[in-house]
DNA sequence: GCGAGTCA
DNA sequence: TGACTCGC
């Protein structure tokens, strides 16, 4: 190839768009140092040299100071976030690692790295090059032609793409690429905070242009416009102008290099690996020095200090023996895997596993929902190596597995107990799921690094860096791009699962103990899987009745609320799209005509500034209540029958355990968290929650659970003495902070300091509260000084909390949960400010989730020894629920209330209230 | 203050 | 994918 191919990376968008894909799954060094930005930048680089072999090669970043955007219009970016701490010190690596491969590295001041490579393109097109400029920003697409092509790289599986003149075209409907800047002078771009035109979208903004053919013409023409675009387009013409104006990349930058200087050279190995090892990015070098050895040496003249090519495989065979552990190269070996069919053959391999001490399990089931999924099989991981995998035909080796389940003397790893534990409740189908002696790597992972992902696929890379077969289609759907896999496939798949999870145990096991939180997963949340289980299998009875009943009501009432908008409004418009109502209320209404709140170019519409203007035009509260009731509507009263299990007639809420990062349990399809109990309207929902026939609906929940524990850990005796006399806490506080008698003080101000109260926990600022309460933000201000004046042990706790995480990197519960805030130290105030908000919230949120935990494990135990025939059916919030057989109610009563208050000690008891009653609502 | 889940 | 509302 003679031809000559210069590629052109855009630095930043490359970093940030490799830190955030790889967000939930970070890459992570021994000492936790996330090196998710420096990795995925540094893979794209690889893959454009062994991919595409390029002949001239540079990167180009953003200078640190202004640009000539900037100084045109302050906004510009200014919407941007602030950049994570892991970003901004992985800049420095990145850009030692570009140098040790020799690639020039392009910055020019007062320019941003779009008008470099746009610069940089232009040039190299004169000179015969073709150039790609790699970057998934839209806005380049401005710049390409027949020699200069946009390269998006591959993402979240999709494909690397390539745009040239026609995709650009085609994907807009434009006739010419430089139409691109016309588009996003429309349109806008938020990324860029380029304001564009407000209430005009991509659709507008492309058929504007097929009309007209650029913003120029268009702003001139506007008489051909009609009715509220033609307004919309008169009224922001200046900042239609200045969108284009900033939307243009340059091409006039002055750049000192040359395009034929940025020919490829070989790279610095010795540097490069020193880096990479420095990172322990292993397989990453692994590849690097294939590809090396792969070319063919460049002809640079320059070819630095890292010798001959190509490579020798010697090269760094010692260095390999020292910069793993020894374990680890054991921890790739493929997978032995069986796919049993033959009821005899699968009789002699149970009698093997029978003996065992331990082995790994993974279920194959289809379907999310565990109530609902179809079991396919079963796979057994007899040793770190090998699996057998059971497909459900071969009757007598899913019994022989079930039996294995229930072995208390054979311990079974898993990374999904909850699952196995519903799916074999119910192939056993005799009302037990048997199962006993169980290990969950991915609860354990949870305890570990509580925001990122848990499954086996995450954790495998991470600590084993194993690649992992992707996860089998079971079945072919119906218009499903991939064929359904085969049954070995499946089981090979299953047997890896299986054994990967053998591997993952030592490794969890060993970290968990190290970290102090052997007890919280052994004696919590081990076995709340279980209890978990069991509230999922129980599932909740809804009165689908009374559901409909409301339902047609609403319906009925939804009607006449849309009719009066329509005729308050003058005209007809879907009153659940936010972006026509903001139309509407801001520009055909006009109300509010300065402040008009917008992020996406869109009006805000929220309920906040809906409010405020709510006095101007009954419109307003009629759209209000019509999306309160539109809201219960589809979310509630249509949802949850569609949500009944056919077979149990019964509603099986599916609980995450390993989701917030704080430890509680989320819960989902449906949600029961957020189920409305604020207003009346909503609240009338939970009546249709109801006990089994003859049962009886008992509600427990802890009162002020998290105000007792702030006001335990801060010692706070005013707080303490409140809660033991039984007192209002929340009238306490307000007779505090405003040195009154505390039956001197007014609804208002017991309002105030009841928010003010949960607003500590938060963190909230004055900003936040003044919002809140609709007062001034001065008056905010003096009510947060009164409150930490009158409980400065409260202040004292939150530095303190603070402090500790400044110190250690994290905080804990009592019982050892941690929550990492490597953002604490941030010179960033926007994001040093949410660590340190997390670092108060975390452990009081976290160990009412503790609490809560401990007790659902001791009531489900003793209710188990007791052989109650109630259940435990919910847990919401610091609440729970059960269905109860009237006979037992004392009994019960007696344990759930005792396992709650007894699941927390300290300066002040932890009080459970309980209600009882045929349905939720009046339980509660 | 934020997270979680749902609908458009 | 974002906006919104719920919860704490």
């Amino acid at each position: 190839m003679d031809e000559k191919r210069l590629f052109l990376l855009d630095a930043y968008a490359l970093i940030f768009r490799a830190y955030y894909a790889l967000i939930k799954m970070p890459r992570l060094t021994q000492s936790g140092t996330n090196t998710s930005a420096i990795f995925g930048f540094v893979n794209t680089l690889e893959e454009i040299l062994r991919k595409e072999s390029p002949t001239h090669i540079a990167v180009c970043f953003d200078p640190k100071g202004p640009t000539f955007r900037s100084e045109a219009d302050a906004s510009y970016k200014a919407g941007r976030e602030a950049t994570p701490e892991d970003i901004r010190w992985s800049i420095p690596i990145i850009k030692e690692i570009i140098k040790a491969y020799n690639i020039p590295i392009l910055e020019v001041e007062g320019f941003e790295a779009d008008d470099v490579i746009g610069t940089m393109a232009k040039r190299a097109e004169k000179e015969g090059f073709t150039t790609y400029m790699m970057t998934p920003d839209k806005d380049f697409g401005q710049l390409v032609s027949p020699n200069v092509i946009q390269y998006k790289p591959a993402y979240r599986g999709q494909d690397f793409e390539l745009r040239g003149e026609k995709e650009v075209c085609e994907r807009y409907g434009l006739s010419n690429t430089s139409q691109v800047i016309d588009l996003l002078a429309l349109m806008g771009d938020k990324i860029d905070n380029i304001p564009g035109c407000p209430g005009v979208g991509e659709k507008t903004a492309v058929k504007l242009i097929q009309d007209f053919g650029s913003v120029e013409q268009l702003l001139n023409r506007t008489g051909e416009l009609k009715g509220a675009l033609k307004r919309k387009v008169e009224e922001n013409a200046q900042q239609i102008r200045d969108s284009y104006f900033l939307a243009t990349i340059r091409t006039d930058v002055p750049i000192a290099e040359e395009p034929e200087e940025l020919v490829r050279k070989p790279e610095d190995k010795d540097k490069l690996f020193a880096i990479f090892k420095e990172l322990e990015f292993k397989t990453l070098r692994d590849r690097v020095s294939k590809r090396i050895a792969s070319e063919k040496p460049m002809p640079a003249a320059t070819a630095s200090s890292s010798g001959g090519f190509p490579a020798s495989l010697f090269d760094f065979a010692d260095e390999d023996q020292t910069a793993l552990p020894e374990e680890e190269q054991t921890e790739c070996l493929p997978v032995d895997w069986k796919l049993i069919t033959d009821g005899k053959e699968a009789e002699s391999i149970l009698s093997k596993i029978s003996v065992l001490q331990r082995c790994g399990i993974c279920m194959v089931a289809e379907g999310e929902n565990d109530m609902t999924a179809q079991v396919k099989g079963v796979a057994v991981a007899l040793s770190d190596t090998e699996g057998v995998y059971f497909p459900i035909e071969c009757r007598n080796g899913i019994a022989g597995v079930l039996d294995v389940l229930s072995r208390e003397d054979i311990e079974k790893v898993t990374g999904q107990s909850k699952r196995d534990y519903v799916l074999a409740y119910r192939l056993r189908n005799d009302g037990d799921a048997g199962i006993r002696n169980y290990y969950d790597v991915s609860l354990a992972h949870y305890l570990l690094q509580p925001e990122m992902r848990h499954s086996i696929d995450t954790l495998a890379p991470i600590y084993l860096g194993c690649e992992v077969l992707p996860e089998p289609v079971l079945s072919a759907r119906r218009g499903a791009k991939k064929p359904a896999f085969t049954q070995e496939e499946i089981a090979h798949w299953a047997c890896e699962q299986a054994a990967l999870s053998m591997r993952l145990a030592g490794r969890m096991r060993k970290e968990v103990e190290k970290e102090g939180m052997t007890h919280l997963l052994e004696k919590v949340e081990l076995p709340l899987a279980a209890v978990l289980a069991e509230m999922e299998i129980t599932g909740v009875r809804i009165d689908v009745d009374a559901l409909n009943e409301a339902a047609s009501n609403l319906e009925a009432r939804l009607g006449v609320l849309e009719s009066d908008i329509h005729s308050l409004a003058g005209e007809t418009f879907n009153v659940s799209s936010p972006a026509k109502v903001g139309e509407i209320l801001f520009e055909k209404l006009g109300l509010d005509p300065k402040a008009k709140k917008t992020k996406t170019g869109q009006y805000s519409t929220s309920e906040e500034i809906l409010e405020k203007v709510a006095s101007k035009n009954p419109i307003v509260g009629k759209i209000l209540e019509y999306r309160q009731l539109k809201k219960l509507l589809t979310t509630y009263l249509t949802a949850l029958p569609a949500a009944i299990n056919p077979s149990t007639g019964k509603v099986h809420t599916v609980y995450n355990q390993t989701v917030t990062a704080t430890g509680r349990i989320s819960s989902s399809s449906p949600n029961l968290q957020n189920i409305p109990v604020r207003e009346e309207e909503g609240r009338e929902i939970r009546r249709a929650f109801i006990a089994d026939d003859g049962h009886l609906f008992l509600s427990a929940d802890y009162s002020q659970i998290e105000l007792r524990l702030v006001a335990d850990f801060a010692n706070d005796e005013t707080m303490l003495n409140a809660f033991r006399h039984g007192d209002d806490i929340h009238a306490i506080t307000a007779a505090k902070i405003y040195h009154k008698e505390r039956d001197e003080v007014s609804p208002d101000e017991r309002r105030h300091a009841k928010t003010a109260n949960f607003g500590i926990l938060y963190g909230i600022s004055a900003f936040g509260l003044s919002s809140r309460l609709n007062i001034p933000r001065a008056d905010a201000k003096t009510l947060i000084d009164n409150y930490f004046e009158m409980f400065p042990t409260i202040k004292r706790y939150m530095q303190e909390s603070i402090e500790l995480a400044r110190e250690k990197g994290y905080v804990a519960t009592k019982m050892g949960r941690k929550r990492r805030l490597p953002d604490i130290n941030s010179k960033n105030p926007v994001v040093r400010g949410y660590a340190e908000r997390n670092a108060v919230n975390a452990p009081i949120q976290g160990c009412a989730a503790d609490v809560i935990k401990v007790a659902m494990v001791d009531i489900a135990d003793k209710m188990k020894v007791a052989g109650l025939k109630s259940r435990m059916i919910m847990q919401v919030h610091d609440e729970l629920n059960f269905d109860v057989v009237p006979e037992e109610l004392p009994v019960l009563q007696k344990i759930v209330v005792e396992g709650m208050e007894g699941a927390y000690s300290g300066q002040v008891a932890l009080t459970a209230s309980f209600g009882v009653a045929d349905n939720w609502l009046d339980a509660h």
